[in-house]
DNA sequence: TCTGTGTTTAATCAATTGATTAAAAAATTT
DNA sequence: AAATTTTTTAATCAATTGATTAAACACAGA
């Protein structure tokens, strides 16, 4: 029993610092090593746990795609919620990840580039925000209301462009604005009602 | 004569090379001998022109940061042109850049996270984006005219947000859409119009 | 043609780094 | 408590990689 709870703490704890190494400084930059240290644990468990760093990587390049994409999921096939509330939900829950975790989608698209395509096959393995209600809504929306015509996708870029790349950009921007972090973090809070708003305008038939 | 050609031809050879091949894989997973070879040249000859990868990835990196500034730079201070005239010009000008070169964007933004902030301070050293007439229009546009006051900061991030954040997520929004490289071309050559568009929807006061 | 300067290469070095191994330590079972 | 299994470590290996060196090469001017 304590056996087991030392293991999945030690194999928590190395997966932690391997997130947080991962993030910082990407996979080719990472060292086993500074993972290693980072878990206060030796180089050797680090490999008896996990393999290799690869493996290391897959797991937590998985666990990180699941984040991202479980979690909207359910809002994008909710039968009950309103497209502007869909949008709202989902503006506010990825401001409120990448609050937490700023480096997240950098280190995601990153990797995504340089490592094979198999990762990018499994991210939307069978096409469900293809055929989520929240795409019917959008294509319903330009049909039955008097909404302007819009190709979904542009509409879905446009929801995540505005709410995710300010994150993506950060340095650049509070430097170009000569924010520190807190000023930064205020700024995204205030994007939460405005983005919802902006894209609403956008689906205004002008 | 032929001497001085020859090394400048060599010389740009290297730079192209490494440019090819730091935007690929990133500085880390970039190793100097792939340059070389991308190069057709030997390993030693790029330390003989460049010193190290280090002083060849400063340059390249600033030559990236100049190409991503000095484009916009002439466009903000024009007195002569409107705020949509500018957004369109400036939506224009980065969707033919980045579909020339679309991993330029994610690649500058991955190294400055990791790199020293010696980079950052480089990019807008002078506070020009923020002194610009481009930034005076926005908010004379929130108080003379009837448009909605908005942050001058949310206005330039959302432009660049529309326009950037399309290529840096190109795998994952290829996969969703069931694009190829063809069909995403399109429909960025779509957005150089309707980003436009979009924006002023946004300063229309509601 | 010879000399000197700049260019290019092959061979090698030294440091880094992912991974392994064998042994010690801790925990679990009998 | 002894035996067995699991966990952890120190030491080491082997491959990679950025960089250097010394020698060969090209070519200009004398």
């Amino acid at each position: 029993m304590a056996k087991e709870t030392a293991s999945a703490s030690t194999e928590l704890k190395i997966k932690q610092a391997a997130r947080k190494i991962f993030m910082q400084k990407g996979y080719a930059a990472a060292r086993t090593r500074d993972i290693a240290e980072a878990a206060g644990i030796n180089l050797a468990l680090l490999n008896y746990y996990f393999r290799s760093k690869e493996k290391l990587f897959d797991i937590i390049m998985l666990e990180n795609l699941q984040q991202f994409i479980e979690g909207i999921k359910e809002i994008l096939n909710n039968r009950q919620t309103s497209l502007e509330q869909k949008t709202e939900t989902i503006v506010t829950n990825y401001i409120n990840l990448l609050t937490q975790q700023p480096d997240l989608p950098l280190f995601v698209l990153h990797e995504l580039r340089t490592h094979p395509k198999e990762i990018i096959s499994k991210i939307d393995r069978d096409k469900f925000i293809h055929r989520s209600y929240f795409m019917q809504q959008i294509k319903d929306a330009a049909k039955e209301r008097k909404a302007a015509s819009i190709n979904p996708l542009h509409f879905l870029m446009n929801i995540i462009s505005l709410t995710i790349f300010p994150f993506v950009a950060s340095p650049i921007i509070q430097n170009i604005g000569g924010l520190n972090q807190q000023d930064f973090n205020a700024l995204m809070e205030e994007r939460k009602k405005l983005i919802p708003k902006w894209i609403k305008a956008i689906m205004q038939k002008k």
